[in-house]
DNA sequence: ACTTGAGTGTGCGCTACCGAACATACCGAA
DNA sequence: TTCGGTATGTTCGGTAGCGCACACTCAAGT
């Protein structure tokens, strides 16, 4: 991967090859293994990532062990949104969900650059309120909705971001993004294998049936989606 | 109330003397009344708001009936947040939860002036971040901590924002913040009463005892406290 | 003063999920 | 090939909250 391969962000794909010259230069190809963690609550901001094909999850806890993932950032963001906001540090803590390639810059270049690219500000804004409204539409969900629709809608928004049907995760793995316990995951797991919507080895798990998994999901999942839609033009 | 009651919005109380002269002249005091919707999912945004002694929430729904208070905006900040990210289009409903005044603004001049006038956007930016950070916290609170203990944790979240120690509000009003049931809250408020941190009556609430409110309630209260503190320095 | 309706209190059976403890199955390293 | 650790499966008692039904009570209006 080089930064040649910023089509595959859609942030960086939508700026300008004008504009894009003096950012592209400053980007730099990482490749980002699993649970590797990127910022932790309260701590500085070193890098932003503009993901290319792997996945980064944003965690809330409200202690040691229980956590809950409140956004997803893949090809169609960018992670270190607090950057953005004139904010150096983190409330969150991110880790990497899906290995795989990204592209990353340190913050105090960043920050000169994004001060006088126009298109970038624009685009990761309008990125900020698709987030935004995912944080919120997932934050109902969580409160509302069984662990088996929210896992069919956790597994859909996963594949719409690695595109692909079958992700490396464990069940334990799971329970912190849906702020479940691992056994939990494991019933509505074998819910879905049942239904033939997927299937699983032990760290590996593989989406049978999208048009099922969507019928096993709520309605949360499209209404995330439409939000994208709709920030993406 | 005048526009000059700015001081009383801590986001405006920023502005520069200078930066201040013509936002002001476009700013419009509103008296906000219970209930008045402001914005609706899906719906443009008409008007942006900056409460002065009101307080304004930010709900979203999973369907017709069960709806869940995902931001709470009073006097230190601002409503209409994505029109500052760019879109004008409202992701939350948006409702008056506690009466008062705000200046507003309409959407068209409000763009022309945050595009030119520094000092607001960063001001907003970081506003924006701590929003976040609560939409975040307040989202793992609503899945781990039990009627109870959020309870308390919203009523001192209010109590900090109105500045009063009793506000006007039912049961049936409080579940549609918590993601409970009417009756959850009844139960959830008998249990402070008894604990004499709170008394009330119908329609109207009282806080007795702060101390006492934030050992009821969880830590997270005082974890979204820490990053507000933060964005405003 | 009486009525009416909104706001609040209470009980019941049910479900999703928890915490804990333990059983089984798989995979990779020695 | 065996062993050890990690991943998954299963059970059990306990709890928070649900949906529903219904009783009570306060305040405001005719």
């Amino acid at each position: 991967m080089t930064t040649e391969d910023r089509a595959a962000n859609r942030v960086l794909a939508k700026i300008p090859r004008k504009e894009y010259a003096r950012l592209g230069a400053a980007l730099e190809p990482v490749y980002l293994d699993l649970s590797q963690v990127l910022y932790e609550p309260g701590k500085a901001i070193r890098y932003v990532y503009f993901p290319l094909d792997c996945l980064i999850s944003l965690l809330t806890s409200v202690d040691k062990r229980r956590t809950l993932e409140v956004g997803m950032v893949g090809n169609e963001g960018m992670a270190g949104m607090p950057f953005i906001l004139g904010m150096g540090i983190s409330g969150v803590r991110a880790i990497v969900q899906g290995r795989g390639n990204a592209l990353r810059m340190a913050s105090a270049p960043f920050r000169v650059e994004f001060d006088r690219n126009r298109p970038l500000r624009d685009a990761l804004y309008r990125y900020t309120y698709a987030l935004m409204a995912q944080i919120s539409q997932t934050a109902a969900c969580n409160r509302f909705h069984d662990g088996e629709a929210r896992l069919a809608r956790w597994l859909l928004m996963t594949r719409d971001r690695v595109k692909s049907d079958d992700f490396s995760l464990t069940h334990e793995f799971l329970a912190h993004m849906l702020g479940l316990r691992r056994e939990g995951i494991t019933e509505a797991a074998i819910a879905l294998k049942e239904l033939e919507l997927i299937t699983y080895t032990r760290g590996r798990i593989r989406i049978l049936n999208v048009k099922g998994l969507m019928a096993a999901s709520c309605t949360c999942y499209q209404a995330v989606k439409t939000v994208y839609d709709r920030a993406q033009r």
